[in-house]
DNA sequence: GTCTATACTCTGATAGAC
DNA sequence: GTCTATCAGAGTATAGAC
């Protein structure tokens, strides 16, 4: 059997990265210390602070490298596709499988990257705007073919989707009842055919639909 | 201007616990400092500790806060309805509604309960899973009157709903686009209506559908 | 590059006066 | 119940030998 891309991937992060970023998933940031960090790499804290000169520094690189591993799956998941639904699924499934499964700086990166100070965060926020632009992307690509219902608003169908595997982090088991890709799947299933049964369902009637008029400001 | 129900809650709650809260929610259990909180609360460490031994103490009274006040709130909007609809459409706005924008328990409930330890952590799972139960319950009930398709998994469906609802928190702000409630409706109504556009629509194939045949055991 | 040893700060918690 | 004062330990980061 041979490897893996995103195995290999894998392997060229740095251990000490792995390890703080299995850390950090598993106690959160704050709460793991770089002795900890250091004894689960094999150093001592004085080799550690060699190689990353402060625990944020290696935050920074665990969430760098976790917003280019999510951009790079997800491109080359639309790339594997012609249909814009295709994309749409491939996509999620890959960033719901870097989440849950294949790394851990995806967690970290979303979880954690608050904790990131200053400039740093700031540099966070703009890349993660652009790989939600990514997806931004492909919706409208989507309703681009006509098969999208014209009163849909893209951008929180976008919130929907990707909260929802982003929140799957905190539930998904792999002893569970469903893979990454059933998941997936699944999710996009719904959000496409809806609930309702085709036909005779009663149309649900939202009396109180109004989007406020304020400028948008600091959703992401 | 009379105060809403939930402002008299609100103000029941101790000021130290809401000053905790908003504490844990801007930075975190762990990276705050029980300094931090007590000068919050216009107090000394040492009499903060007369009423909270302990650091975890307060987070404990937090999460029970919080589940309880979201399990309340869930309740009374269900009571107001008497489709399952509508009762789905007024619980997802109550939680959402607590989760952003009225109180802060519901928040430190569902990112920071993951610090608490040992029998503390177990109740706040039971609890939880009390809530999830409620939900499920009401989803049930939707499927009850024959309008939901046979082939929804209920159970993906909460998790769908439930968990982009939590990620709001994640974006959402006050001064953005969309206030609380078009959020939850616009998430119900996609999910229910689905994305597609009606009739001409090509049917999403899902070629790889097959949900492994495992036990579940830690989806919570 | 990795080690030993340590500086310095901050942390949660406590003791006991009032 | 709230205060002052403080403890014991843990935290990050550093200095300098090898």
């Amino acid at each position: 059997m041979t490897k893996s891309a995103t195995a290999l991937l894998e392997a060229q992060m740095d251990r000490v990265l792995q390890m703080a970023g299995q850390l950090f998933r598993a106690k959160g940031y704050s709460a793991t210390t770089v002795r900890e960090i250091a004894a689960a790499a094999n150093m001592l804290p004085g080799s550690l602070h060699y190689r990353y000169a402060s625990k944020e520094d290696l935050l920074l690189a665990l969430v760098d490298h976790g917003i280019e591993r999510a951009t790079n799956a997800v491109r080359a998941a639309i790339d594997g596709a012609d249909d814009p639904l295709d994309r749409l699924r491939a996509a999620l499934r890959a960033h719901l499988a870097l989440l849950v499964h294949d790394d851990v700086s995806i967690y970290v990166l979303l979880y954690e990257g608050r904790s990131l100070s200053g400039p740093s965060r700031a540099q966070m926020v703009r890349r993660r705007d652009r790989y939600d632009a990514l997806w931004d992307g492909m919706l409208h690509e989507a309703a681009g073919t006509g098969r999208i219902r014209r009163d849909a608003d893209l951008r929180l169908v976008r919130l929907l989707l990707l909260g929802a595997a982003n929140w799957t982090a905190q539930w998904f088991s792999p002893k569970g009842r469903y893979s990454p890709d059933a998941i997936a799947d699944a999710f996009l299933e719904l959000v496409w055919k809806g609930l309702a049964k085709p036909g005779r369902g009663r149309v649900l009637s939202l009396v109180n639909r109004s989007v406020r008029p304020r400028r948008e400001k600091r959703d992401e």
